[in-house]
DNA sequence: GTCTATAGCATGATAGAC
DNA sequence: GTCTATCATGCTATAGAC
């Protein structure tokens, strides 16, 4: 394996090896606990590496968010095997608390790195990262309403804005009270909901 | 008025001061920026007078956290002038948003306190302020749905649990994105949506 | 009982050695 | 091109003066 890995290492290896450090960091000790030092300690490189790779800590933080959110709208490309508008939301709702269920400090972790991390220009990290979420949903929505012959009564970027925001809200509750036969109510509860403003065809 | 305030007053009046100087720093510079000495300046004090008055910096957030959220559940005991449930509904949760809009700031400084904060047993003020939340309103709905003479047709618990977690997370959106439309419109389908749980007597 | 002066440490960053 | 030794600053907290 690459257990060497010691000693004059290509400044690229040293930056992967910082962001992998820095998540762990992360889950474990928070935002707050996210030094320079922690991070290079838990590399197990020298201090004076950071800033040698990545020349603030800001930069890490960027770099970081740019690692761990791409590709993370996929969470949402749910293979769902019904032709039931209601089931197929359930399905989907299910999904998504399942993949945090499954590594709760790793959502804590990033929630907590979006929320307070601002662009360059000032832009919220969270409102770039939800208009990417929103289209995604709203495909899947006008996809599973084809299927089931049903219409919304709503415009479909509307119900998928309450979906995204509803679901996010669920998620949380969990991740503060990790109550699951409560989580599991809001979710079958939010698929009864949400399937009620379609009409048939 | 109180202008003088200079020079040996007594401890509690050093706390308040204090307190309402912390919340000021938490609106502008967010957690990160909250030290003693960020709020010892602006209370206009000097920075040992902190220690005095609270002995560490986790007493005052743990005293800012008490006062702040000493009847905040009361933003649920909304009056509402409707026989209608799904009226009802749209009402009370556009009132949540509008309590929001009126001071963002405030909003994310008590979310951000709320989130980072550890009772001393290690259990998370969120899920100790969720569960007040949670009797308030199942104590509406069963309220509305009896005046709309309706009966729910899941656990009235349960559909609690969903008006939260979901009204929370139309909130944070909002706190995302400030696109007041998109928010509005989710309020209105998550009251069409909730209002769906329900079933004539 | 109220406050001041200072300690002791952790932080992010840099100049320059290899 | 890669890394080490060191810096200046800001932090929480305390010992003891008034």
């Amino acid at each position: 394996m690459n257990l060497p890995a010691a000693g004059h290492r290509p400044v690229d290896e040293r930056r992967a090896q910082l962001l992998d450090a820095a998540l762990q960091v992360l889950r474990e000790q928070g935002l707050a606990g996210l030094t320079t030092r922690a991070v290079t300690t838990r590399a197990g490189v020298p201090h004076g590496i950071f800033h040698y790779a990545f020349g603030s800590k800001a930069a890490l933080v960027r770099a970081l968010i740019d690692r761990e959110l791409t590709g993370a709208t996929a969470v949402w490309d749910v293979a769902v095997a019904t032709d039931d508008l209601g089931t197929a939301l359930r399905q989907a709702l299910r999904a998504q608390l399942d993949i945090v269920r499954a590594d709760p400090p790793r959502q804590a972790a990033l929630h907590e790195l979006i929320r307070a991390a601002r662009d360059d220009d000032g832009v919220s990290t969270a409102a770039w990262e939800r208009g990417r979420y929103l289209v995604e949903i709203e495909r899947q929505l006008v996809t599973w309403s084809q299927r089931a012959r049903v219409t919304w009564s709503a415009p479909s970027a509307d119900v998928a804005a309450l979906v995204l925001s509803a679901t996010n809200g669920v998620i949380q509750a969990w991740a503060a009270d990790h109550d699951d036969a409560r989580a599991e109510a809001s979710v079958d509860l939010l698929a009864r909901g949400i399937a009620s403003l379609a009409d048939p065809t």
